[in-house]
DNA sequence: CTGAATCCTAAGTGATACTG
DNA sequence: CAGTATCACTTAGGATTCAG
Protein backbone atom coordinates (compact mmCIF):
# COMPACT_ATOMS: atom_id res chain seq x y z
CA UNK A 1 0.00 0.00 0.00
CA UNK A 2 2.60 2.38 1.29
CA UNK A 3 3.65 2.75 -2.72
CA UNK A 4 6.90 4.44 -2.51
CA UNK A 5 7.56 6.45 -5.64
CA UNK A 6 10.95 7.27 -7.27
CA UNK A 7 10.23 10.95 -9.13
CA UNK A 8 12.85 12.11 -11.00
CA UNK A 9 13.23 15.24 -12.92
CA UNK A 10 15.43 16.40 -15.68
CA UNK A 11 15.96 19.86 -14.15
CA UNK A 12 15.55 20.90 -10.41
CA UNK A 13 12.28 23.16 -11.55
CA UNK A 14 10.30 20.64 -12.44
CA UNK A 15 10.49 18.92 -8.59
CA UNK A 16 9.01 22.39 -7.68
CA UNK A 17 6.38 22.30 -10.09
CA UNK A 18 5.65 18.64 -9.19
CA UNK A 19 5.13 19.58 -5.41
CA UNK A 20 2.63 22.89 -6.38
CA UNK A 21 1.56 21.67 -9.31
CA UNK A 22 -1.87 19.46 -8.58
CA UNK A 23 -5.35 21.21 -10.22
CA UNK A 24 -5.91 22.29 -6.47
CA UNK A 25 -3.11 22.50 -4.83
CA UNK A 26 -2.34 26.52 -5.08
CA UNK A 27 -5.90 27.32 -4.74
CA UNK A 28 -5.71 25.31 -0.94
CA UNK A 29 -2.39 26.95 -0.33
CA UNK A 30 -3.66 30.26 -1.17
CA UNK A 31 -6.29 29.36 1.43
CA UNK A 32 -4.12 27.94 3.80
CA UNK A 33 -2.07 31.27 3.64
CA UNK A 34 -4.62 33.58 3.62
CA UNK A 35 -5.43 34.24 7.34
CA UNK A 36 -2.89 32.88 10.42
CA UNK A 37 -2.88 29.54 12.32
CA UNK A 38 -4.78 26.28 11.01
CA UNK A 39 -7.91 25.35 9.00
CA UNK A 40 -9.92 22.39 9.26
CA UNK A 41 -11.25 20.71 6.57
CA UNK A 42 -14.99 21.85 6.32
CA UNK A 43 -12.97 25.41 6.25
CA UNK A 44 -11.46 24.32 3.36
CA UNK A 45 -14.25 23.04 1.51
CA UNK A 46 -16.47 25.86 2.54
CA UNK A 47 -13.82 27.63 0.97
CA UNK A 48 -13.28 26.12 -2.49
CA UNK A 49 -16.34 24.66 -3.03
CA UNK A 50 -15.81 23.30 -6.51
CA UNK A 51 -13.66 20.86 -5.16
CA UNK A 52 -14.92 17.27 -4.88
CA UNK A 53 -13.94 15.68 -1.41
CA UNK A 54 -11.72 13.05 -2.41
CA UNK A 55 -9.44 16.09 -4.48
CA UNK A 56 -9.40 17.81 -1.43
CA UNK A 57 -8.01 15.16 1.01
CA UNK A 58 -6.09 13.75 -1.91
CA UNK A 59 -4.58 16.74 -2.43
CA UNK A 60 -4.38 17.51 0.97
CA UNK A 61 -2.12 14.45 1.82
CA UNK A 62 0.24 15.21 -1.53
CA UNK A 63 1.39 17.89 0.16
CA UNK A 64 1.64 16.88 3.39
CA UNK A 65 3.69 13.60 2.44
CA UNK A 66 5.66 16.77 0.81
CA UNK A 67 6.46 18.25 3.50
CA UNK A 68 4.58 21.62 2.51
CA UNK A 69 1.79 21.30 4.96
CA UNK A 70 1.04 19.71 8.36
CA UNK A 71 -1.70 17.46 9.40
CA UNK A 72 -3.09 17.16 13.41
CA UNK A 73 -5.42 15.19 14.35
CA UNK A 74 -7.35 15.83 17.48
CA UNK A 75 -8.46 12.51 18.65
CA UNK A 76 -11.98 13.74 19.88
CA UNK A 77 -15.72 13.34 18.75
CA UNK A 78 -16.61 14.35 16.47
CA UNK A 79 -12.91 14.29 14.42
CA UNK A 80 -11.09 17.33 14.19
CA UNK A 81 -8.49 17.55 11.95
CA UNK A 82 -6.50 20.54 10.92
CA UNK A 83 -4.01 22.09 8.19
CA UNK A 84 -1.40 23.90 8.24
CA UNK A 85 1.81 25.69 6.27
CA UNK A 86 4.68 23.85 7.49
CA UNK A 87 8.50 25.91 7.67
CA UNK A 88 8.92 24.20 4.71
CA UNK A 89 5.59 25.41 3.15
CA UNK A 90 6.23 29.27 3.96
CA UNK A 91 9.58 28.71 2.04
CA UNK A 92 7.76 28.84 -1.13
CA UNK A 93 5.18 31.66 -0.02
CA UNK A 94 7.86 33.82 -2.36
CA UNK A 95 7.49 31.66 -5.55
CA UNK A 96 3.60 31.55 -5.17
CA UNK A 97 3.75 35.78 -5.20
CA UNK A 98 6.07 35.74 -8.09
CA UNK A 99 3.58 32.79 -10.02
CA UNK A 100 0.48 35.24 -9.12
CA UNK A 101 2.45 38.47 -10.20
CA UNK A 102 3.63 37.27 -13.36
CA UNK A 103 -0.10 35.55 -14.19
CA UNK A 104 -1.66 38.66 -13.30
CA UNK A 105 0.94 40.46 -16.08
CA UNK A 106 -0.07 37.69 -18.04
CA UNK A 107 -4.07 37.84 -18.30
CA UNK A 108 -3.83 41.41 -18.12
CA UNK A 109 -1.98 41.41 -21.53
CA UNK A 110 -4.12 38.35 -23.12
CA UNK A 111 -7.39 41.17 -22.14
CA UNK A 112 -5.48 43.81 -24.02
CA UNK A 113 -4.79 41.57 -27.02
CA UNK A 114 -8.31 40.28 -27.23
CA UNK A 115 -9.92 43.77 -27.15
CA UNK A 116 -8.04 44.76 -30.21
CA UNK A 117 -9.26 42.09 -31.75
CA UNK A 118 -12.60 42.83 -31.32
CA UNK A 119 -12.27 46.37 -32.38
CA UNK B 1 -10.45 23.40 -35.90
CA UNK B 2 -9.44 26.29 -34.08
CA UNK B 3 -11.63 25.84 -31.00
CA UNK B 4 -11.16 28.74 -28.50
CA UNK B 5 -11.06 27.60 -25.23
CA UNK B 6 -11.95 29.96 -22.85
CA UNK B 7 -9.82 29.52 -19.38
CA UNK B 8 -10.54 30.84 -16.35
CA UNK B 9 -8.86 30.80 -12.92
CA UNK B 10 -9.54 31.08 -9.29
CA UNK B 11 -6.10 32.65 -8.75
CA UNK B 12 -3.70 34.16 -11.06
CA UNK B 13 -0.99 32.02 -10.18
CA UNK B 14 -2.90 29.29 -11.93
CA UNK B 15 -2.66 31.05 -15.15
CA UNK B 16 1.13 30.90 -14.84
CA UNK B 17 1.41 26.99 -14.12
CA UNK B 18 -0.86 26.79 -16.84
CA UNK B 19 1.70 28.43 -19.18
CA UNK B 20 5.11 26.60 -17.97
CA UNK B 21 3.05 23.51 -16.73
CA UNK B 22 2.94 21.17 -19.26
CA UNK B 23 5.23 18.18 -19.26
CA UNK B 24 7.94 19.31 -21.55
CA UNK B 25 7.38 22.85 -21.01
CA UNK B 26 10.25 23.72 -18.58
CA UNK B 27 12.78 21.18 -20.42
CA UNK B 28 11.83 23.45 -23.89
CA UNK B 29 12.57 26.64 -22.35
CA UNK B 30 15.69 25.67 -20.50
CA UNK B 31 17.25 24.47 -23.81
CA UNK B 32 15.47 27.40 -25.86
CA UNK B 33 17.45 29.63 -22.56
CA UNK B 34 20.38 27.92 -22.56
CA UNK B 35 23.13 29.94 -25.68
CA UNK B 36 21.99 32.76 -28.00
CA UNK B 37 19.71 32.86 -30.85
CA UNK B 38 16.72 30.85 -32.28
CA UNK B 39 16.63 26.55 -31.96
CA UNK B 40 16.09 24.57 -34.74
CA UNK B 41 13.09 21.96 -34.01
CA UNK B 42 15.89 19.16 -34.66
CA UNK B 43 18.23 20.51 -32.19
CA UNK B 44 15.60 20.66 -29.58
CA UNK B 45 14.42 16.75 -30.38
CA UNK B 46 18.21 15.79 -29.87
CA UNK B 47 18.63 18.07 -27.20
CA UNK B 48 15.48 16.07 -25.28
CA UNK B 49 15.92 12.87 -26.66
CA UNK B 50 12.92 11.16 -24.46
CA UNK B 51 10.59 13.42 -26.15
CA UNK B 52 8.47 12.30 -28.73
CA UNK B 53 8.01 14.36 -31.68
CA UNK B 54 4.47 14.75 -31.32
CA UNK B 55 4.89 16.32 -27.94
CA UNK B 56 7.99 18.14 -28.94
CA UNK B 57 5.50 19.83 -31.77
CA UNK B 58 2.67 19.78 -29.17
CA UNK B 59 4.26 21.85 -26.63
CA UNK B 60 6.37 24.11 -28.63
CA UNK B 61 2.79 25.11 -30.11
CA UNK B 62 0.97 25.61 -26.95
CA UNK B 63 4.10 27.74 -25.82
CA UNK B 64 3.61 29.91 -29.27
CA UNK B 65 -0.19 30.12 -28.50
CA UNK B 66 0.95 31.39 -25.32
CA UNK B 67 2.85 34.27 -26.44
CA UNK B 68 5.56 32.59 -24.43
CA UNK B 69 7.95 31.51 -27.74
CA UNK B 70 8.11 32.63 -31.39
CA UNK B 71 7.97 30.49 -34.66
CA UNK B 72 10.01 31.17 -37.81
CA UNK B 73 9.33 29.53 -40.81
CA UNK B 74 12.18 29.77 -43.68
CA UNK B 75 10.62 28.63 -46.84
CA UNK B 76 13.04 26.10 -48.31
CA UNK B 77 13.76 23.07 -49.08
CA UNK B 78 14.32 21.09 -46.74
CA UNK B 79 12.10 23.02 -44.40
CA UNK B 80 14.23 24.79 -41.59
CA UNK B 81 11.92 26.14 -38.41
CA UNK B 82 13.15 27.88 -35.52
CA UNK B 83 12.22 28.46 -32.04
CA UNK B 84 13.47 31.49 -30.01
CA UNK B 85 12.02 33.25 -26.58
CA UNK B 86 9.82 35.98 -27.07
CA UNK B 87 10.37 39.30 -25.04
CA UNK B 88 7.32 37.44 -23.17
CA UNK B 89 9.01 34.39 -22.48
CA UNK B 90 12.21 36.18 -21.76
CA UNK B 91 9.78 38.09 -18.72
CA UNK B 92 9.66 34.19 -17.35
CA UNK B 93 13.32 33.80 -16.55
CA UNK B 94 13.25 35.04 -12.94
CA UNK B 95 10.30 32.74 -12.10
CA UNK B 96 11.92 29.73 -13.83
CA UNK B 97 15.19 30.28 -11.78
CA UNK B 98 13.27 30.60 -8.87
CA UNK B 99 11.55 27.33 -9.75
CA UNK B 100 14.97 26.22 -10.08
CA UNK B 101 16.37 27.47 -6.89
CA UNK B 102 13.66 25.82 -4.53
CA UNK B 103 13.60 22.54 -6.61
CA UNK B 104 17.15 22.35 -5.72
CA UNK B 105 16.75 23.02 -2.04
CA UNK B 106 14.08 20.74 -2.08
CA UNK B 107 15.85 17.92 -3.69
CA UNK B 108 18.53 18.28 -1.32
CA UNK B 109 16.29 18.34 1.61
CA UNK B 110 14.43 15.20 0.60
CA UNK B 111 17.90 13.37 0.12
CA UNK B 112 19.08 14.08 3.66
CA UNK B 113 15.99 12.61 5.11
CA UNK B 114 15.76 9.64 3.13
CA UNK B 115 19.94 9.42 4.30
CA UNK B 116 18.74 9.55 7.35
CA UNK B 117 16.08 7.33 7.36
CA UNK B 118 18.73 4.58 6.07
CA UNK B 119 20.75 4.60 8.82
C1' DC C 1 -17.04 15.68 10.79
C1' DT C 2 -13.44 13.49 8.37
C1' DG C 3 -12.07 10.68 4.97
C1' DA C 4 -11.58 5.87 2.77
C1' DA C 5 -13.06 2.90 -1.21
C1' DT C 6 -15.01 2.06 -5.67
C1' DC C 7 -16.15 2.86 -10.13
C1' DC C 8 -15.95 5.64 -14.22
C1' DT C 9 -14.71 9.19 -17.67
C1' DA C 10 -11.77 12.49 -19.84
C1' DA C 11 -7.53 14.08 -20.74
C1' DG C 12 -2.68 13.49 -21.39
C1' DT C 13 0.89 10.84 -23.24
C1' DG C 14 3.37 7.64 -26.25
C1' DA C 15 4.42 4.37 -30.42
C1' DT C 16 4.03 4.13 -35.00
C1' DA C 17 3.30 5.14 -39.68
C1' DC C 18 2.64 8.62 -43.05
C1' DT C 19 2.97 13.40 -45.81
C1' DG C 20 5.04 17.66 -48.14
C1' DC D 1 13.44 18.22 -41.89
C1' DA D 2 9.23 19.33 -39.94
C1' DG D 3 4.89 18.05 -39.07
C1' DT D 4 0.30 15.20 -39.08
C1' DA D 5 -2.76 11.24 -38.03
C1' DT D 6 -4.12 7.30 -35.67
C1' DC D 7 -4.41 4.11 -32.18
C1' DA D 8 -3.33 2.34 -27.63
C1' DC D 9 -2.24 3.12 -22.95
C1' DT D 10 -1.92 5.52 -18.58
C1' DT D 11 -3.40 8.64 -15.41
C1' DA D 12 -5.72 12.48 -13.16
C1' DG D 13 -9.85 13.79 -11.88
C1' DG D 14 -14.80 13.29 -10.48
C1' DA D 15 -19.39 10.99 -8.70
C1' DT D 16 -20.91 8.14 -5.50
C1' DT D 17 -21.13 5.33 -1.63
C1' DC D 18 -19.62 3.63 2.84
C1' DA D 19 -17.18 3.92 7.66
C1' DG D 20 -15.20 5.51 12.24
Amino acid sequence: MEEQITRSFNIPAEATLEVIGGKWKLLILCHLNCGPGPKRTSELKKAIPDITQKMLIQQLRELEEDGIITRTVYNQVPPKVVYEMSELGNSLQFILDQLGEWGEQYIRRREWKSSCSEG
